[in-house]
DNA sequence: ACAAGTGATGGCATTGCGTGACATCAGAAT
DNA sequence: ATTCTGATGTCACGCAATGCCATCACTTGT
């Protein structure tokens, strides 16, 4: 018989969210979260950074995505040509559970400043994932930390509008349309 | 004889940087930190949210002159009109203290996590301000918001140009450079 | 098969962050 | 002269986060 019972990150990142969303994020404790889940309050800091972390656990799936594709990407495309091709891998393999789960989320961030704070270094992470993914390809290093950039802004963008769509536009239709628009935008 | 010494929150402010400076900002806690500065810890966080807030005083700046930059511009200017165009203010107005502190406040700042995922909320403030900026003037607000995170991201890597060159490029050339390599990388 | 090693966990102690509540008192306001 | 204001000090406290050591099911080596 097995010694503890498994997957203890899980179980972790299940039981803050779930009460996040019923106490609120300052007001539930870490010690609450990890008798929820069976675990001891040391255990869930060799899992969690902070208490913020359990809602973030997924945020290194999209840099690494972005990464793999630009490194697979054949060497005659520009950035800019990578990116728009690898928008519908992304949107196909990230966002997969439950539209209704990542709306909670999202409010669940927009009512603490700390989350907030958290919140940005997803952005900031697929930024420096794409410009080393870039300057490996030989790209000029300012060239390909603004195309990172310019990368970053349309997946931002679009995860807003998409948040934000009450109909059920597709994430892949939004990032698309979005990239089209900051370009537009960038020549205006 | 006034009752106190003047400046409380300016004295913090060079107490944390000079203490982040001699001893790394792990290593120096609040109560070292009013202790120079002549008060009290708790005198500390009535100007301070955090020990991190110390180094990012002058934050406010930048997104405060943006907003203004924008509201008092001709109506008939677009967005990135405006914002070519407000550049040499900014540079201007912005980073006027030696380049050795801004070079000093960078190394601390890289140093720590926290104060990396801190520096994060002055672009995201940008962002915002512009953003809000843009839409009071009727642009559509996907636009607004497109522009917003352009405008950004030529600021931020115009300050890691800055940062990073040895030679004494003047900001306001590397903002103009900057805008108009995104533009062309935007267009590629 | 037995011994030693591994690794995830629990428990305990500790430090430091951050906040609430109340007191103090120079200078301003009336 | 009295009251008010506002920046500060003092004290107490909860919680976050980390270091250290013990535990013990399972694995590896001989």
């Amino acid at each position: 018989m097995a010694r503890w019972q498994p997957n203890a990150r899980g179980r972790l990142e299940r039981a803050a969210f779930e009460l996040f969303v019923e106490q609120g994020f300052q007001a539930t404790t870490v010690p609450q979260i990890a008798e929820r889940a069976g675990l001891s309050t040391r255990t869930f800091f060799r899992h969690f950074a902070d208490k913020r972390d359990a809602l973030f656990a997924e945020e290194h799936a999209v840099p690494e995505q972005a990464a793999r594709i630009i490194a697979e990407a054949p060497a005659s495309l520009g950035p800019l040509q990578i990116v728009a091709d690898g928008f519908d891998a992304v949107a196909a393999a990230q966002f997969s559970r439950e539209k209704s789960y990542y709306i909670a989320r999202h409010r669940i961030i927009q009512s603490d400043d700390g989350l907030r704070e958290r919140q940005l270094r997803m952005p900031a992470a697929l930024v420096e994932a794409l410009r080393t993914g870039f300057e490996h390809r030989g790209v000029d290093p300012v060239d390909a930390t603004l195309a990172a950039h310019l990368t970053a802004t349309v997946f931002s963008v679009s995860i807003g509008r998409w948040l934000a769509s009450p109909s059920d536009e597709p994430l892949a239709a939004l990032l698309r349309d979005t990239f089209d628009r900051m370009r537009r935008t960038a020549s205006s």
